[in-house]
DNA sequence: CGCTATTATGCAATTAGTTGCATTAATTGA
DNA sequence: TCAATTAATGCAACTAATTGCATAATAGCG
């Protein structure tokens, strides 16, 4: 149930059409909790059918008509007593390690190069995170509570990444070695 | 196909029935791909259709008889040959920091909670990664290339571990330092 | 005028994962 | 001897997610 949950909290704050929700689940809330649009349409639907969520349409004169979706007090409830609720950790589920598992069925060069590759895409992925940190939250001491919540799930991915460049590193570091004292 | 390739790769070195895999799948590999057993041994049935692996009897005595699962010529191609390709970086997916995204819903100290809670649970999980370090992996620049590769993925377990505990920390700070602000 | 991109919404089929239930056989401890 | 635990395997129903396809309207460019 958490696509439902993870869209009712990005309808918190204000109400969002589907391509909206779509268009969020590529960056903020999508960070950690990324959907499809078809997921989105479909959940949207339930939400609604359930009434935690109600729809406003609009005529658009330059774009093609939306539904707005708004948050409806049922649908507050819901959410707030499920972030109240505790939650179980969840497990890695990643097949980069499994590939490195067995890494050595293939060349260490094939494993080497991967990972290098996935230490780039976490390093672009680190800077835009940055990025964001640098232009939102300057002064996180000083944030109002309903920004600090955000500010440090930002905090959250920003150690993810650096961990995982950290590794990628260390991994390197020793498959390299490896291989100057067993050349080819 | 990750669970396929996950079975696979946990076929590799020995032959391993359902039951022996759902143990596995509860360590080792298990730790950055879980799979239930009634997800195992369905998937049992479609690899052993594919000839990716085949299955021996073994009657046993002192137990009910089992099925025995080994790697076909066949499997290891496949795996090799999946192993050998890039794959995509997996998105982050969690409800705890979905939960932390709106906590400004519910009061800071469910939040705190919550948090003090999760770091309790990784801490554990980090001691279980660092007992296996310190037992199976002494030296690991002296290691056989067979055994580096799961040892870098014990490393990026506890660095994950690692990085949570942090992560917990900092976060905690920062809402136990504003609570002292602005006490109820 | 036609092409591509953007905005906007959705259905259908398939694959993957979860949850609940079920069975058989032997071991161990009360 | 009975109950609980461990070893062993599996089916069925349901939910969640992915993949592929489809449509429609407008904007902007050449």
């Amino acid at each position: 149930m958490a696509l439902a949950h993870a869209i009712l909290a990005a309808l918190v704050h204000q109400p969002r059409s589907g391509y909206d929700l779509t268009k969020y689940f590529e960056r903020s809330i999508g960070f950690f909790w990324n959907a499809s649009h078809q997921q989105i349409y479909r959940e949207l639907a339930k939400l609604e059918a359930q009434n935690w969520i109600d729809s406003e349409a609009i005529a658009q004169a330059s774009r093609p008509d939306k539904k707005l979706y708004h948050l409806t007090p049922l649908g507050h409830q819901h959410l707030t007593q499920w972030v109240a609720e505790p939650c179980e950790a969840v497990a890695m589920k990643d097949d980069l390690l499994v590939k490195v598992f067995v890494g050595s069925l293939v060349s260490t060069s094939v494993i080497e190069q991967e990972l290098a590759r996935h230490r780039q895409l976490h390093s672009e992925k680190l800077a835009t995170y940055k990025t964001i940190q640098q232009e939102y939250f300057q002064a996180p001491r000083q944030l109002p509570e309903v920004d600090l919540f955000p500010y440090l799930t930002l905090r959250r991915g920003i150690r993810h990444e650096q961990e995982w460049i950290d590794w990628c590193d260390e991994a390197l570091e020793l498959l390299t070695k490896r291989s100057d004292d067993k050349p080819v």
